[in-house]
Order: structure tokens, then C-alpha cells, then sequence
RNA sequence: GGCGGCAUAGCCAAGUGGCCUAAGGCGACGGUUUGCAAAACCGUUAUUCGUGGGUUCAAAUCCCACUGCCGCCUCCA
């Protein structure tokens, strides 16, 4: 099956096929670091991580970049009510992203660039829409794009403009043409930053570094600009506007909306109800904050367990569910590795064995289970990049290596081609797994353990096993139900007791 | 006021014309296993997809109306 991707642009999915046989180029809309990131503002990246590592699994070759906005009138704002330069701020909130992203395991993108080090670029693309006369200056030095220019303005977010403008808009700025024209170039004031132009010392409109950076790293014509849902009026509609009619060539092939996070709000009445997080609603979960409370990988599954065009509503409720249906697969990994003595993350899943490893009939509809969660894991995924299709099938894998260990008793008796089965089916999820950056590795926990609490453990562990052999099960299980009382659960299994935090 | 999206079991969530008497997860309830638990496995938990019409041999999926929620039209991932 081909893949498909719903396209914002044609309301419909339609066959991948980039520009550039083989190649692909991806721009995702990310932060304008004025206030610490939060959870919405990693959605997209997830999202577009795990595509790019699924386009790259399929062979492409595929570059992924993400821009940062470190000039625009709230960092500014910003920056003058902490009282520190805006370049300090801007540079101390976006090590913060970078340090949510590699946590989130968004380890794929090839370039971040930033507004500031475009500059001069901008200038160069507003002077091309200028000698179109498609950009204007006013008297006070702003620039403006004239949307009367661009014939088809409109055409992503599918509205006529006119429509839109009774009574809505106010004309700040004055001096525009139309209303909807939007500020390509804006005067910088006396104190505020502001770089040389031909029309003002002044700082790019919020638009254009999209326009131009994306183009400048991907080409004038590339595959595929994400962001969320609320940017593609105007923000987007206005980067086709000012980019198509600069090179008079398609600006962008595919545009992929995922939703927006919600999250429960007050509000007035006391009551609560499920609204977008928005830094201006004030309603933000800090991403910092999520990455305490719970292991990263556990958000990055939640975040891939809904598809990316639903909005995702946040809450403890949701991602503590998330995390018990993660531990199933994970504790299945964890017991194959006990099988076998071996990495499960360590090594693709060898195709070939599986083959030669099945003997008997139950070895051999354990080769079935897993070619066909392979091909349903991979069809799902190449509708609209359906990951919350995908993960389903990891868990009927894990179901059914879990049903495999216990059918042949493989803790019991060891049966060494069978427990290497067993790992190389445990192996097929990890490796399934990490075409979307999950089940990667073992899951950390948000606090490691100490040398000492192993230690401990282990002695605890050793003196229950010997009341137990004394039969002394009120003891034995004294010790069982205070661990437990401390968040610890043993597990009694047949190669011995294992613990594992709750 | 204009434009758009969504509504699937107790909860979360796939599926968007026939393979659906609808995946998967959480929860719940039985059973196997266990000294007892935990974990795992087996089984049960929506003849039905917001409501009402319509199209079709066939609809959760298409069309119309209605209701509710959300988003955009001003900054937003």
C-alpha cells in the first residue's frame, strides 16, 4: 500500500510523493521562546520525529527542520519586564526546548535555524515582493504585504477574506492597504533591537522567517511544513501568500495540522471544561513540570497513542493509563531478557531466524503472529501515519509472546531454540518500536536507583526466600505487603522474585 | 456574525461505504496459575457508533437537519 497523508491544502489524504525522488524535506513551525515551552509545544516535534523516522525506515532520505523565533515583539516585551536583553532569554528558553526534546527522544532533527541569523535574508525576500508590488512601506517604516496580490490568498484555510473582516479585525499599525495585509517589516523603536533595512531600522513580522529559512535549507518548492492546527490562519496562509508570490513556484506539496493539546480549565461559574493550553488563556502545563512527574517515554507514547490530527486532552488520569498499557510491553521485554540472559534493545529482530528457529506448532503460529503485527504495524502506519493504529499492534504482539512463554513453559524448562525464538520475538516489537522512537530502550524511572537500594533489595529479597522455604508465610508475606506499602512489588516468579517499582 | 473540526463501551481511543454482530489500552467481573499474592494467560464487559431523516443491494463510514463540544477569524505549537 502507498502511503498517504491528509493534506490541509486539498481537505483530502493523497499518495506521498515527494518533489525529489527519495528525498524529502520537512519544516515544522516551532517555538517563539518567550515563556518556557509547554506540552504543546513538543506534540509537533514527537509527531514529526516519529514521521521522519518512519520516512527514513522507508528509505528516504530526509531532511528535518525545526525553526526558533528569537525576535518578535513578545520576547521583546518579555524581556523588557524581567529587565534582561532579549538575546539572554531568547538563548536561556530555547536550551530549555532542546533539553524537553532529547528527553522526549526527538533526536532527528538536522538543523534548528533561528529568526536572528536570517536577517538579512528576510530583507532580500521583501525587497523580491516589493519590486512585484506585493509589499509596501508606510510612512512610519513597517512594511506590509498587499493580499490583493496574491491571487488565490486563502486557499489553505479555505476562506475568502472579505468574509472575515466585518467588524473583526482592527487596523493596528494604519496605514495598510486592506485589512488583512500582514507586517512583513516592523519600525523598531528608539530602545528595542532592531537590525538596518532599506525601509526602517526595525525587526522582521512574525511570517516571514518561516518563509525564508524553510525555503533557504529546503528549496522554494519542498514536501512537507507542519504545525498545530491554530497556524494555518494566518500564519501559514500568509507564508504560501509571501513565498509563492516571491518565486512564483508552489511553496509547500504537503501540510500536516496535528491537534491541539488540551487541557481542563476553570472557568468562571467554577466550572471545568477541556480548552486549548495557550500561553495567553494562562492555562499552560510547563513541559518541565510533565517531564518530573512522569518518565519521558511515557509522554512521547501517549502523545503517539491518539492520532496526530485529534486534539489530546492532558491530564493524570490519561497519562498514568498510558504508562500501565507501556508497562505491558515493557515488562514483556524485560522477561524475554530474563529468558535469554540477553539485550532485547540491543539487536533488530533477525528475520531469518524466526524461520529456522520454529519447530513446532506453536513456534510456527508465533512466526504467523508476528509477520502479520509487522504488516499491520507498517499498513496502519502508511495511512496518514495512524501511530495510535501501530501501537495496537505492539500490544497484540506482546499478547501474543507473552501467550508463547507460557503455552511452552519456557521459565520452567529450558528449551534454548524456543527462548531464542522468544527473544527474536521480542526483538520484532523493539525493533517495530523504534521506527517511531518507542520501547528504545529500558524505561528509566523519573528517580534512578542507588547501588545501595539494589543491595537492599537483594538482601531483602534473600531473607523472605528463606522464611518462605520455612514455610513461614505470615512473615514472608509481612515483608511482601510493607514493600508494597512503599510503592515496591515483588513478583514471585519461577526463576525467583523480581522488584519492580510502582 | 463568518469559516472549519469533532461526537465510537464506565473512561481513553482506532476504524471513515461491504473483511465491523467495531482494533488496542485503562478499569471491572469470572477462570487458569500461585502457599497466598503479583505478573502472565483464557473468557465476559458497544447487535452498536450524539439525535432525527435520507441515499444505497449494503452506512459508524455518504447527504440533509438538529443538539453538544472544540478551534480559527487578534498572539498562539
Amino acid at each position: 500500500m502507498a502511503f498517504r497523508l491528509y493534506n490541509t491544502l486539498t481537505k483530502q489524504k493523497e499518495n506521498f510523493e515527494p518533489v525529489t525522488p527519495g528525498k524529502v524535506g520537512i519544516y515544522l513551525c516551532g517555538p517563539t521562546v518567550y515563556k518556557e515551552s509547554h506540552i504543546g509545544h513538543v506534540i509537533g516535534p514527537v509527531i514529526f520525529d516519529a514521521l521522519k523516522k518512519y520516512l527514513t525506515y522507508k528509505g528516504y532520505q530526509v531532511k528535518f527542520v525545526v525553526n526558533i523565533t528569537d525576535v518578535d515583539d513578545k520576547i521583546i516585551n518579555e524581556a523588557k519586564r524581567l529587565g534582561v536583553p532579549m538575546k539572554d532569554l531568547a538563548e536561556k528558553l530555547t536550551a530549555a526546548y532542546f533539553d524537553a526534546l532529547d528527553q522526549l527522544g526527538v533526536n532527528s532533527i538536522d538543523e534548528f535555524p533561528r529568526a536572528t541569523e536570517y536577517i538579512p535574508k528576510m530583507i532580500e525576500l521583501i525587497q523580491r515582493l516589493a519590486e512585484k508590488d506585493a509589499a509596501y512601506a508606510t510612512e512610519t517604516g513597517d512594511v506590509y504585504f498587499d493580499v490583493t496580490k496574491c491571487s488565490n490568498y486563502g486557499k489553505l484555510s479555505h476562506r475568502k477574506s472579505d468574509d472575515q473582516l466585518e467588524g473583526s479585525r482592527e487596523l493596528a499599525g494604519g496605514g495598510k492597504r486592506n485589512a488583512a495585509d500582514f507586517a512583513l517589516w516592523k519600525a523598531a523603536g528608539a530602545d528595542e533591537v532592531g537590525w538596518d533595512s532599506p525601509w526602517s531600522r526595525g525587526r522582521p513580522g512574525w511570517h516571514i522567517e518561516c518563509s525564508v529559512m524553510s525555503m533557504a535549507l529546503l528549496g522554494e518548492t519542498y514536501d512537507i511544513h507542519g504545525g498545530g492546527m491554530d497556524l494555518i490562519f494566518p500564519h501559514h496562509e500568509n507564508e504560501i501568500a509571501q513565498s509563492e508570490t516571491a518565486t512564483c513556484k508552489p511553496y509547500v506539496k504537503y501540510w500536516l495540522h496535528n491537534g491541539l493539546t488540551r487541557i481542563q480549565t476553570k472557568v468562571a461559574g467554577g466550572e471545568w471544561k477541556n480548552e486549548k493550553m495557550s500561553k495567553s488563556l494562562g492555562n499552560i502545563r510547563p513541559i518541565s513540570e510533565l517531564l518530573e512527574a512522569y518518565p519521558p517515554a511515557v509522554i512521547r507514547y501517549f502523545l503517539l497513542s491518539t492520532h496526530y490530527r485529534r486534539p489530546i486532552d492532558f491530564s493524570d488520569q490519561a497519562l498514568t493509563d498510558a504508562q500501565k498499557g507501556m508497562m505491558n510491553i515493557y515488562r514483556l521485554l524485560d522477561r524475554v531478557n530474563r529468558l535469554n540472559g540477553e539485550d532485547v534493545y540491543r539487536y533488530p529482530c533477525d528475520v531469518n531466524s524466526l524461520t529456522e528457529l520454529a519447530h513446532t506448532d506453536e513456534d510456527h503460529a508465533l512466526r504467523e503472529v508476528l509477520t502479520a503485527g509487522q504488516l499491520k504495524f507498517l499498513e496502519t502506519l502508511d495511512d496518514d501515519f495512524n501511530t495510535a493504529g501501530a501501537l495496537a499492534a505492539l500490544h497484540d504482539l506482546a499478547t501474543a509472546v507473552n501467550r508463547y512463554i507460557d503455552r511452552r513453559q519456557l521459565e520452567t524448562k529450558p528449551d534454548s531454540d524456543a527462548r531464542t525464538l522468544a527473544l527474536q520475538a521480542g526483538r520484532m516489537i523493539t525493533t517495530l518500536g523504534r521506527i517511531l522512537g518507542v520501547f528504545t530502550e529500558p524505561l528509566k524511572s523519573a528517580d534512578s536507583d542507588d547501588e545501595l537500594t539494589e543491595k537492599l533489595m537483594a538482601l531483602l529479597i534473600d531473607l523472605r526466600a528463606q522464611v518462605r522455604k520455612d514455610k513461614n508465610f505470615a512473615l514472608a508475606d509481612a515483608i511482601r505487603d510493607k514493600l508494597t506499602a512503599l510503592g515496591i512489588a515483588l513478583e514471585d516468579r519461577p526463576e525467583g522474585t523480581i522488584w519492580v517499582k510502582m
